[in-house]
DNA sequence: AAAAATATTTAGGCAAAACTAAAAATAGTT
DNA sequence: AACTATTTTTAGTTTTGCCTAAATATTTTT
């Protein structure tokens, strides 16, 4: 499997998260920062080898084989974000182009003792679950703090955009992950909200809050 | 610079240290495993971006800006194979083709940083100095045991070849980096040695002793 | 339901890095 | 010095992954 096949096939399974029923040419160009017909040539490739199920116009899906390999190229991102992170002290923002390329680097063993190494997490740094070798993670039933209700209390766990500019927006405001947050108010005019987090008032955007994955109860 | 150029000038680098004045086109294709026709192409192509100079039948040999690429992909390499060796617990056998894969992740961030986790080691598992962020590296008086002296004891400090096999048969033999030898007798038939080692006596053929380096006196 | 807009695919090409086969240069031998 | 053998280079192809431009499907709008 070249780099450039593993790419697109973690490229469609995590546009598949989003919309399971088919993923289509032009969302995975854009995301590859590539051309349509580009796309469409991998794509033919892709299904040659059994990793997609793809029918001309009508979008891709992995097949079963294709979902296990996207899983390990998600873990071995992750892992090494782990790594990066705890080991050598990179900050969360700093590390995801790094593991970008350290993604691709071909070693069940590697792998399997990085893990070992880190006490096999079951999260990255931003909070997102590491699949095991067999391709299983954690499934929490996260919600987005935009779906939130008023007067409840929440953990924050994740991150949807995982930009180096929202992440040091977050550190800015000293919202950690792990952090409980209670939802104070909800203002209808512009759908933004009134939070308590580290015994401190803050007012979030919609925007932001519409990035935030937290975890009900606390 | 690509993958590909990384090793050629890392190859034309190591082939240097053996033949100084200028690095033949069937050496580096023996030693990549490509032919020389593709050979001259890359040639070519460093040439123009300045890394070699190279003049057609005449050989290569790498300019400064060159010398200084081919170290850092050797640093990146040997500061990778000490992470696998002491932190992940592999054997000095088994890190030299995943080595060969992560030497070639770009980030400068990266390599200071597993550098420091490190403790700014000097060598590798296989006693090979590690250039440091300049390209400067220890440079030691060692000989090859088949140029040693009766009746003298040295340490035992590095391997020629690398290759997992020899390295198999030296854990095999118990013959481990930073062992004091003390050479006892050579037969002057097949000039294979008699040595003292782990308080035992043993017998290396040639081929062996001219595999290991050592330093005088202890 | 036809027209317009958008999405996708096809066709033809390009650059990188490899190849084979043939030509040219160098080195070794008599 | 000339001939032979070896090494190296040139010329022409191949494969991978990308591109542009044109053609075709699909979706949306009127």
């Amino acid at each position: 499997m070249t780099i450039s096949e593993e790419n697109y096939i973690k490229v469609i399974y995590h546009l598949s998260q989003v919309s399971p029923k088919g993923v289509t040419t032009n969302a995975i160009a854009g995301t590859l920062d590539t051309k349509a017909s580009s796309v469409t040539d991998m794509l033919k490739k892709l299904a040659d080898k059994n990793w997609v199920s793809y029918q001309k116009y009508q979008g891709v899906s992995l097949t079963e084989s294709g979902l296990l390999k996207a899983k390990m190229v998600v873990r071995k991102h992750r892992l090494w974000e782990v790594f990066l992170v705890e080991k050598l002290g990179f900050a969360w923002d700093e590390v995801h182009d790094i593991a970008e390329e350290l993604e691709h680097i071909q070693s069940e063993a590697l792998i399997g003792r990085l893990d070992e190494f880190l006490g096999y997490p079951s999260f990255d740094p931003h909070g997102d679950p590491i699949p095991n070798a067999k391709g299983e993670m954690v499934k929490e039933e996260r919600i987005l703090l935009s779906e939130a209700q008023r007067n409840n209390t929440y953990r924050f766990i994740g991150v949807k955009d995982s930009s180096p500019g929202f992440l040091q927006y977050l550190d800015k405001q000293k919202i950690a992950l792990g952090a409980p947050i209670e939802l104070l108010e909800i203002e209808p005019f512009d759908h933004s909200i009134r939070i308590r987090i580290n015994e401190q008032e803050l007012v979030l955007s919609q925007k932001i809050a519409d990035n935030l994955y937290v975890l009900k109860h606390v």
